[in-house]
DNA sequence: TCACCTAACTTAGTAAGTTAAGTATAGAGT
DNA sequence: ACTCTATACTTAACTTACTAAGTTAGGTGA
Protein backbone atom coordinates (compact mmCIF):
# COMPACT_ATOMS: atom_id res chain seq x y z
CA UNK A 1 0.00 0.00 0.00
CA UNK A 2 2.78 2.54 1.16
CA UNK A 3 1.31 5.71 0.21
CA UNK A 4 -2.39 6.29 -0.52
CA UNK A 5 -3.83 8.55 -2.12
CA UNK A 6 -6.16 11.52 -0.63
CA UNK A 7 -9.74 11.22 -1.79
CA UNK A 8 -11.55 14.44 -2.99
CA UNK A 9 -12.95 15.23 0.90
CA UNK A 10 -9.28 13.65 2.66
CA UNK A 11 -7.99 16.47 0.74
CA UNK A 12 -9.98 19.08 2.18
CA UNK A 13 -8.54 17.75 5.46
CA UNK A 14 -5.21 18.21 4.59
CA UNK A 15 -5.35 21.78 3.03
CA UNK A 16 -7.08 22.23 6.81
CA UNK A 17 -3.82 20.49 8.67
CA UNK A 18 -1.37 22.57 6.40
CA UNK A 19 -2.95 25.41 7.27
CA UNK A 20 -3.23 24.61 10.70
CA UNK A 21 0.22 22.78 11.27
CA UNK A 22 -1.90 20.76 13.26
CA UNK A 23 -4.75 20.66 15.23
CA UNK A 24 -7.71 18.70 17.46
CA UNK A 25 -10.48 17.72 15.28
CA UNK A 26 -12.41 20.55 16.35
CA UNK A 27 -9.82 22.86 14.97
CA UNK A 28 -9.98 21.02 11.66
CA UNK A 29 -13.81 21.11 11.44
CA UNK A 30 -14.26 24.98 11.92
CA UNK A 31 -11.10 25.45 9.56
CA UNK A 32 -12.64 23.12 6.93
CA UNK A 33 -15.97 24.10 7.24
CA UNK A 34 -16.58 27.29 9.88
CA UNK A 35 -20.56 27.40 8.26
CA UNK A 36 -21.07 23.60 9.35
CA UNK A 37 -21.40 22.03 5.92
CA UNK A 38 -20.32 18.85 8.14
CA UNK A 39 -20.77 17.57 11.10
CA UNK A 40 -18.11 16.98 13.74
CA UNK A 41 -18.30 13.27 13.68
CA UNK A 42 -17.98 13.64 9.70
CA UNK A 43 -14.86 14.71 10.55
CA UNK A 44 -13.55 12.91 12.61
CA UNK A 45 -14.20 9.80 10.85
CA UNK A 46 -12.20 11.11 8.14
CA UNK A 47 -9.54 12.16 10.08
CA UNK A 48 -9.23 8.03 11.80
CA UNK A 49 -9.62 6.63 8.46
CA UNK A 50 -6.99 9.31 7.01
CA UNK A 51 -5.10 7.50 10.21
CA UNK A 52 -4.92 3.95 8.88
CA UNK A 53 -4.06 5.26 5.69
CA UNK A 54 -1.14 6.57 6.51
CA UNK A 55 -1.87 10.38 5.73
CA UNK A 56 -2.19 11.47 8.89
CA UNK A 57 -1.20 10.70 12.52
CA UNK A 58 -2.07 11.91 15.52
CA UNK A 59 -0.75 12.35 19.17
CA UNK A 60 -2.99 12.41 22.74
CA UNK A 61 -3.28 15.49 24.45
CA UNK A 62 -5.08 15.31 27.61
CA UNK A 63 -8.17 13.70 26.52
CA UNK A 64 -7.99 15.14 23.09
CA UNK A 65 -6.40 13.77 19.88
CA UNK A 66 -4.14 16.31 17.77
CA UNK A 67 -3.84 15.79 14.25
CA UNK A 68 -0.74 15.86 11.72
CA UNK A 69 -0.27 15.74 8.22
CA UNK A 70 1.97 13.03 7.20
CA UNK A 71 3.36 14.19 3.97
CA UNK A 72 3.84 18.04 3.26
CA UNK A 73 1.86 19.67 0.76
CA UNK A 74 5.03 19.36 -2.04
CA UNK A 75 4.80 16.12 -1.67
CA UNK A 76 0.99 15.72 -2.10
CA UNK A 77 1.12 17.87 -5.27
CA UNK A 78 3.88 15.93 -6.78
CA UNK A 79 2.47 12.95 -6.45
CA UNK A 80 -1.44 14.33 -7.99
CA UNK A 81 1.35 15.35 -10.96
CA UNK A 82 2.52 12.44 -11.95
CA UNK A 83 -0.40 10.93 -11.96
CA UNK A 84 -1.42 13.29 -15.33
CA UNK A 85 1.70 13.94 -16.75
CA UNK A 86 4.28 11.18 -16.05
CA UNK A 87 7.02 13.27 -14.20
CA UNK A 88 7.60 15.88 -16.81
CA UNK A 89 7.91 19.31 -14.77
CA UNK A 90 8.21 21.74 -17.63
CA UNK A 91 4.79 19.64 -19.25
CA UNK A 92 3.34 21.02 -16.07
CA UNK A 93 3.81 24.44 -16.21
CA UNK A 94 3.59 24.56 -19.93
CA UNK A 95 -0.56 23.52 -19.27
CA UNK A 96 -0.54 26.01 -15.84
CA UNK A 97 0.44 28.84 -18.00
CA UNK A 98 -1.87 28.09 -20.90
CA UNK A 99 -4.28 27.73 -18.75
CA UNK A 100 -4.22 30.50 -15.95
CA UNK A 101 -2.33 33.24 -18.33
CA UNK A 102 -0.13 34.43 -15.54
CA UNK A 103 -0.03 38.37 -15.07
CA UNK A 104 3.61 40.24 -15.21
CA UNK A 105 4.47 39.83 -11.37
CA UNK A 106 3.36 36.13 -11.04
CA UNK A 107 5.75 35.73 -14.24
CA UNK A 108 8.96 37.32 -12.52
CA UNK A 109 8.29 35.36 -9.44
CA UNK A 110 8.50 32.18 -11.67
CA UNK A 111 11.84 33.44 -12.53
CA UNK A 112 12.85 34.26 -9.38
CA UNK A 113 12.01 30.89 -7.64
CA UNK A 114 13.89 28.93 -10.69
CA UNK A 115 17.25 30.82 -10.29
CA UNK A 116 16.22 30.22 -6.70
CA UNK A 117 16.56 26.45 -7.16
CA UNK A 118 19.62 26.76 -9.61
CA UNK A 119 21.40 28.65 -7.20
CA UNK A 120 20.15 25.82 -4.50
CA UNK A 121 21.38 23.28 -6.56
CA UNK A 122 25.05 24.83 -7.31
CA UNK A 123 25.72 25.79 -3.70
CA UNK A 124 24.19 22.81 -1.98
CA UNK A 125 26.34 21.03 -4.96
CA UNK A 126 23.65 18.14 -3.32
CA UNK A 127 22.06 16.47 -6.09
CA UNK A 128 20.01 14.16 -4.14
CA UNK A 129 17.74 12.39 -5.25
CA UNK A 130 15.11 10.40 -2.91
CA UNK A 131 14.25 6.64 -3.75
CA UNK B 1 -22.57 19.64 -11.64
CA UNK B 2 -20.93 21.64 -14.58
CA UNK B 3 -17.45 19.72 -14.65
CA UNK B 4 -17.36 16.29 -12.82
CA UNK B 5 -13.61 15.71 -11.59
CA UNK B 6 -12.25 12.58 -12.78
CA UNK B 7 -11.45 9.46 -10.91
CA UNK B 8 -7.79 7.88 -10.72
CA UNK B 9 -8.90 4.91 -13.43
CA UNK B 10 -10.89 7.68 -15.16
CA UNK B 11 -7.12 9.86 -15.90
CA UNK B 12 -5.43 6.90 -17.00
CA UNK B 13 -8.63 6.70 -19.87
CA UNK B 14 -8.04 10.31 -20.37
CA UNK B 15 -4.17 9.65 -20.77
CA UNK B 16 -4.90 6.96 -23.09
CA UNK B 17 -7.19 9.72 -24.97
CA UNK B 18 -5.09 12.27 -25.10
CA UNK B 19 -2.25 10.20 -26.45
CA UNK B 20 -4.17 9.06 -29.42
CA UNK B 21 -5.93 12.49 -29.76
CA UNK B 22 -9.33 9.83 -30.39
CA UNK B 23 -10.08 6.25 -30.28
CA UNK B 24 -12.10 3.42 -30.35
CA UNK B 25 -12.81 1.37 -26.96
CA UNK B 26 -10.47 -1.06 -28.69
CA UNK B 27 -7.53 1.32 -29.02
CA UNK B 28 -7.98 2.90 -25.86
CA UNK B 29 -7.83 -0.36 -24.07
CA UNK B 30 -5.08 -1.38 -25.74
CA UNK B 31 -3.31 2.18 -25.81
CA UNK B 32 -3.84 2.12 -21.11
CA UNK B 33 -3.33 -1.81 -20.46
CA UNK B 34 -1.14 -3.42 -23.46
CA UNK B 35 -0.89 -6.52 -21.09
CA UNK B 36 -4.73 -7.07 -20.61
CA UNK B 37 -4.88 -5.87 -17.05
CA UNK B 38 -7.90 -4.51 -17.59
CA UNK B 39 -10.82 -6.24 -19.38
CA UNK B 40 -12.13 -4.35 -22.95
CA UNK B 41 -15.75 -4.33 -21.39
CA UNK B 42 -13.97 -2.52 -18.27
CA UNK B 43 -13.14 0.39 -20.69
CA UNK B 44 -16.11 0.44 -22.45
CA UNK B 45 -17.94 0.79 -19.34
CA UNK B 46 -15.63 3.23 -18.33
CA UNK B 47 -15.87 5.58 -21.67
CA UNK B 48 -19.64 5.22 -21.58
CA UNK B 49 -19.83 6.51 -17.88
CA UNK B 50 -17.44 9.40 -18.56
CA UNK B 51 -19.42 10.22 -21.03
CA UNK B 52 -22.48 10.60 -19.31
CA UNK B 53 -20.10 12.90 -17.06
CA UNK B 54 -19.07 15.02 -19.90
CA UNK B 55 -15.48 13.92 -19.29
CA UNK B 56 -15.43 12.35 -23.22
CA UNK B 57 -17.74 12.31 -25.72
CA UNK B 58 -18.08 9.85 -28.89
CA UNK B 59 -18.87 9.77 -32.91
CA UNK B 60 -20.13 6.89 -34.39
CA UNK B 61 -17.56 5.77 -37.34
CA UNK B 62 -19.65 3.02 -39.00
CA UNK B 63 -20.32 0.41 -36.23
CA UNK B 64 -17.59 1.99 -33.98
CA UNK B 65 -17.71 4.52 -31.57
CA UNK B 66 -15.03 6.75 -31.53
CA UNK B 67 -14.31 8.86 -28.25
CA UNK B 68 -12.62 12.08 -27.23
CA UNK B 69 -11.77 13.88 -24.48
CA UNK B 70 -13.82 16.45 -23.48
CA UNK B 71 -11.04 18.52 -21.90
CA UNK B 72 -7.74 18.78 -22.50
CA UNK B 73 -4.80 17.60 -20.42
CA UNK B 74 -3.70 21.30 -19.34
CA UNK B 75 -7.62 21.71 -18.50
CA UNK B 76 -7.68 19.01 -16.14
CA UNK B 77 -4.39 20.02 -14.22
CA UNK B 78 -5.08 23.03 -13.99
CA UNK B 79 -8.82 21.80 -11.73
CA UNK B 80 -6.93 20.03 -10.13
CA UNK B 81 -4.25 21.58 -9.00
CA UNK B 82 -6.92 24.37 -7.60
CA UNK B 83 -8.31 21.49 -5.17
CA UNK B 84 -4.55 21.32 -3.58
CA UNK B 85 -3.74 25.28 -3.88
CA UNK B 86 -6.31 28.08 -4.94
CA UNK B 87 -4.47 29.24 -7.80
CA UNK B 88 -1.64 30.31 -6.87
CA UNK B 89 0.32 29.18 -9.41
CA UNK B 90 3.89 30.34 -8.32
CA UNK B 91 3.18 28.02 -5.22
CA UNK B 92 3.15 24.95 -7.40
CA UNK B 93 6.33 25.60 -9.31
CA UNK B 94 7.89 26.39 -5.53
CA UNK B 95 6.72 22.57 -4.63
CA UNK B 96 7.48 21.38 -7.71
CA UNK B 97 11.15 22.63 -7.76
CA UNK B 98 11.27 21.08 -3.80
CA UNK B 99 10.21 17.86 -4.80
CA UNK B 100 11.76 17.19 -8.23
CA UNK B 101 15.05 18.86 -8.04
CA UNK B 102 15.12 19.84 -11.20
CA UNK B 103 18.51 19.69 -13.51
CA UNK B 104 19.88 22.14 -15.25
CA UNK B 105 18.63 21.85 -18.65
CA UNK B 106 14.61 21.24 -17.16
CA UNK B 107 15.32 24.86 -15.37
CA UNK B 108 16.37 26.44 -18.88
CA UNK B 109 13.26 24.96 -20.63
CA UNK B 110 11.03 26.47 -17.75
CA UNK B 111 12.12 30.26 -18.61
CA UNK B 112 11.34 29.27 -22.34
CA UNK B 113 8.03 28.49 -21.77
CA UNK B 114 7.88 31.07 -19.24
CA UNK B 115 9.33 33.72 -21.61
CA UNK B 116 7.08 32.96 -24.34
CA UNK B 117 4.50 33.21 -22.29
CA UNK B 118 5.50 36.95 -21.36
CA UNK B 119 5.52 37.46 -25.38
CA UNK B 120 2.22 35.70 -26.58
CA UNK B 121 0.91 38.02 -23.65
CA UNK B 122 2.78 41.29 -24.87
CA UNK B 123 2.51 40.95 -28.89
CA UNK B 124 -1.14 39.20 -29.50
CA UNK B 125 -2.29 40.96 -26.15
CA UNK B 126 -4.80 37.65 -26.95
CA UNK B 127 -4.64 34.92 -24.55
CA UNK B 128 -7.66 33.09 -25.66
CA UNK B 129 -7.79 29.87 -25.48
CA UNK B 130 -10.33 27.19 -27.84
CA UNK B 131 -12.36 25.43 -26.59
C1' DT C 1 -28.41 -18.49 -45.17
C1' DC C 2 -25.59 -19.75 -41.35
C1' DA C 3 -21.70 -19.41 -38.50
C1' DC C 4 -18.67 -16.27 -36.64
C1' DC C 5 -16.53 -12.02 -35.16
C1' DT C 6 -16.90 -7.65 -33.23
C1' DA C 7 -18.87 -4.15 -30.84
C1' DA C 8 -22.46 -1.98 -28.12
C1' DC C 9 -25.67 -2.44 -24.20
C1' DT C 10 -27.40 -4.51 -19.61
C1' DT C 11 -26.76 -5.87 -15.35
C1' DA C 12 -24.65 -6.84 -11.18
C1' DG C 13 -21.54 -7.60 -7.55
C1' DT C 14 -17.52 -5.93 -4.73
C1' DA C 15 -15.02 -2.22 -2.90
C1' DA C 16 -14.18 2.44 -1.41
C1' DG C 17 -15.76 7.01 -0.15
C1' DT C 18 -19.03 9.99 2.45
C1' DT C 19 -22.00 11.11 5.99
C1' DA C 20 -23.72 11.06 10.45
C1' DA C 21 -26.55 9.02 14.16
C1' DG C 22 -25.84 6.46 18.23
C1' DT C 23 -22.92 4.93 22.34
C1' DA C 24 -19.54 5.25 25.90
C1' DT C 25 -16.43 7.68 28.92
C1' DA C 26 -13.77 11.12 31.29
C1' DG C 27 -13.63 15.81 33.52
C1' DA C 28 -15.82 20.22 35.14
C1' DG C 29 -19.20 22.47 37.74
C1' DT C 30 -22.83 22.51 41.43
C1' DA D 1 -22.81 12.12 43.75
C1' DC D 2 -25.17 13.96 39.66
C1' DT D 3 -25.46 16.35 35.52
C1' DC D 4 -23.51 18.60 31.60
C1' DT D 5 -20.31 18.75 28.09
C1' DA D 6 -16.69 17.41 25.14
C1' DT D 7 -14.50 13.84 23.16
C1' DA D 8 -13.49 9.34 21.24
C1' DC D 9 -15.36 5.00 19.33
C1' DT D 10 -19.06 1.99 16.77
C1' DT D 11 -22.01 1.23 13.40
C1' DA D 12 -24.50 1.78 9.42
C1' DA D 13 -26.85 3.80 5.54
C1' DC D 14 -26.11 5.48 1.27
C1' DT D 15 -23.32 6.90 -2.85
C1' DT D 16 -19.83 6.45 -6.21
C1' DA D 17 -16.12 3.80 -8.30
C1' DC D 18 -14.48 -0.39 -10.36
C1' DT D 19 -14.80 -4.62 -12.67
C1' DA D 20 -16.52 -7.81 -15.74
C1' DA D 21 -19.82 -11.44 -17.11
C1' DG D 22 -23.77 -11.96 -19.90
C1' DT D 23 -26.79 -10.38 -23.85
C1' DT D 24 -28.03 -8.38 -28.23
C1' DA D 25 -27.20 -7.22 -32.78
C1' DG D 26 -24.70 -5.71 -37.07
C1' DG D 27 -21.56 -7.22 -40.69
C1' DT D 28 -18.50 -10.77 -43.27
C1' DG D 29 -17.21 -14.81 -45.40
C1' DA D 30 -18.25 -19.75 -46.47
Amino acid sequence: MSEAEPSPRELEVLKALWELGAGSVREVHRTMCPDGELAFNTVQTLLRIMETKGLARHRAEGRTFVYEPTYDRDRVTSRLLDRVFDGALDQVVLSLLKVKDADERELRDLEKIIAAARKRKASGGDGRKGA
